[in-house]
DNA sequence: ACAAAAGTGTTGCACGTACACCCATGT
DNA sequence: ACATGGGTGTACGTGCAACACTTTTGT
């Protein structure tokens, strides 16, 4: 005596915020929407899941179809579920996060009509965006300057080949504030991670510094038992937005 | 010349995962479903949001009407949503999870016919689930182990005064491991939300413990103005699943 | 008196912080 | 030669980790 259960279909979108780094700037990538609901507005990188893929699937497709960015390593951030936040009715929205590197990937051209282009913008020069999505982009702000303390993802957002004065400098960006050199260098050298080039800067009208890479293989074989359930309940800083 | 645009209504649930503690175990909250599908299945209280509720006030609801808790601080975990998680179609669903002190919230009574009881079960012996709720499940419990470790949780699931030997069991407990008694009371008592109180325990068969509160306001101030954006990178220890 | 858990200090080490000068290179 | 960032070491303080015995209370 199996029931018949009727079948559900969901409607529900997924948006995106991809941060980069160029020009010594902090960038996020936006669209400018070419369909309605607010079209024309500038927004993040956003549409409906299908019903055949799954949330974190579909979040890559979405962002290749309107960016012309294939295979970004987001992740989610969080789920906006407010009432109104989608003027067609009840639409929740998935956000994904990624830092990337900007350099070499010129071409951002979305795939889809839902965008007319595709583009960086850096972070302190946001202008209004479509839906919640302010707030979106400011929670995955929040979100990443609290990472950056206890995740390699400045690596993510730099050239392969990077100076540690580069490094340093994105930290300083990223987390608001300056730190010291001799310290800075120091600390990041002791963990092992960065590999040393023969290469040097070029193209410079002063002394050329040393490259270095970030060696991913190095970084879990560093940190793969490290599951830091170690250490006493440390009670600062709180987490969330 | 406005365009009408399709009204779209969202189908989606919300699963929360409660933890307590009781009897020195740590347990979570689970109900068995007494509709379809999984009917007769323990699962964890979840249900479909509303159209006119957001996500939180949805969860809020949901979590009372299935297990009679009320106004419980929920916070959003991780959306799930793989493709064939749900057996009538495209259902995603946000999962949420709460840490709070089981005593005196004897009275578990499910509101509505959707559960035919909900109970406490230690996370040592949980059952086989509906739905992807042991993934949800685990994936909650991976997130408090390392939420412990920077945030004051352990006090929501400890009664309102404790002793320091049941606060040190608890992070025990949740980390898996042995602490140091001097180290661990040293540690807690320097932060200095800790008040103790003139009372002793009861009704032990040996030397009577002091008792102790968590002070939330003065944590607060302790810990209002320490974003904790200082320090450097600390490549160390992989936050997430 | 005994059983059971409460309570208590010191030392070494690792790590973070503060701080200033000489070096190499291109123009 | 000079301007510009590159590159380097030390001393101090803090906080974590390791470690064992005495005290109190109820039975």
């Amino acid at each position: 005596m199996e029931t018949v259960l009727p079948k559900f279909d969901s409607v529900f979108s997924i948006d995106c915020v991809i941060f980069g780094f160029e020009a010594g700037e902090l960038k996020i990538l936006l669209i400018e929407r070419n369909e309605e609901p607010f079209k024309d507005w500038y927004a993040l990188p956003g549409n409906f899941v299908g019903q055949n893929e799954s949330i974190d699937d579909g979040a890559k497709r979405i962002l290749y179809e309107l960016t012309g960015l294939r295979n970004m390593p987001i992740k989610q951030l969080h789920t906006f579920g407010e009432v109104n936040r989608h003027p067609q009715g009840r639409v929740i929205t998935v956000a994904y996060f990624a830092l990337i590197r900007i350099s070499g990937q010129k071409d951002l051209t979305p795939i889809t009509q839902y965008a007319r282009k595709a583009f960086w913008i850096p972070v302190n020069e946001m202008p209004k965006l479509a839906f919640d999505h302010t707030e979106i982009f400011r929670s995955a702000f929040s979100k990443i300057r609290k990472r950056l303390n206890y995740q390699p993802i400045a690596f993510d957002l730099l050239p392969e080949k990077f100076t540690l004065t580069q490094l340093q400098s994105l930290y300083e960006i990223i987390l608001n504030k300056k730190l010291d050199k001799r310290n800075f260098r120091k600390k990041m050298l002791s963990y092992g991670f960065l590999k040393e080039l023969s290469e040097k800067q070029k193209g410079v009208s002063y002394r050329a510094a040393k490259l270095y890479k970030f060696d991913r293989r190095k970084y879990n074989k560093i940190f793969q038992n490290d599951l830091n359930m170690d250490a006493l309940p440390a009670a600062a800083a709180s987490e969330e937005k």
